[in-house]
DNA sequence: TTGATTTGTAATAAACTAAGTTACAAACAA
DNA sequence: TTGTTTGTAACTTAGTTTATTACAAATCAA
């Protein structure tokens, strides 16, 4: 249960709060349809509110609602919003600085990681968070 | 250092080969290059044997060569065989299958993972091997 | 055939990450 | 004041990746 899914729970949490509205929604309540404990939503709530995604209010009546209209707020955004890591990982050990290979080839891979993760962007800049809520509801996939 | 960097190291491993040419390198060459254990390269080199793009032989005067032209293998195939994760990963436990969103919305991020993979193909179709290990051996980034 | 060398692979340990859980302070409405 | 909810910290649990040790199987040279 290592694999990140950060995202993917983001966009459920965000997609509920779309469903919503204005209407304040509390983080039992999301974290029922996650299947889920309410403090992991509440700590991903806490990096989608820095992103400026959200909104919440603590106390009795509290709760989260989204910050701006589904229709402008992107997968795109999201994805970044959680710190979801690259593609692949560059070496984890430094490679041999005496090879002309080993000296070279990190500055060539980082590049790389930085246009895939352009391409990806591009990708889920092509979808709205209003477009996912609209394919959920029509249950279209 | 539980981030997957099989790719980064695979690249490495393949440049290397194909600098060699035709010339046979073992393994304890290699994983001096890329700093780490002849063993982690060993099982680096039996994914990327399965995958068609290296030959390996045991016995005294073995070790591995690439089983194509550099020019013939992008770095698609390498990513491949390499069976690194997705960008993101679906939820860990499903979702409330009462709830309408909770019961769609694995299905669209399936897809959406899909897609992502594919972009992540297309972009690294655009690099072969021989392209990788030339901007490597002139030191252009 | 014997001995040296290398790959292939299993088994295990160590380091790290994500997610789950408990606990409690702070904010806020009634 | 009282009850409810968010925001966090601390800790546990589980899973993944890499490192390491060990050894069988393959191969070649003498």
């Amino acid at each position: 249960m290592a694999a990140n899914s950060q995202f993917s729970m983001a966009v459920h949490v965000l997609v509920m709060l779309a469903k919503s509205g204005e209407e304040k929604v509390k983080s039992e309540y999301v974290a029922g349809s996650v299947n889920t404990n309410a403090v992991v939503i509440r700590r991903l709530l806490g990096q989608l509110s820095q992103a400026n995604l959200v909104i919440s209010q603590t106390g009795a009546t509290g709760g989260t609602r989204l910050a701006r209209c589904p229709k402008e707020i992107t997968l795109a955004e999201i994805f970044k919003a959680v710190s979801c890591g690259e593609a692949f990982a560059l070496h984890g050990k430094t490679p041999d600085q005496d090879c002309p290979i080993g000296k070279n080839i990190e500055a060539v891979l980082c590049r790389l990681q930085k246009e895939i993760d352009k391409s990806i962007g591009e990708k889920l800049s092509q979808y709205t968070l209003q477009s996912v809520f609209e394919m959920i509801e029509q249950g279209k996939v």
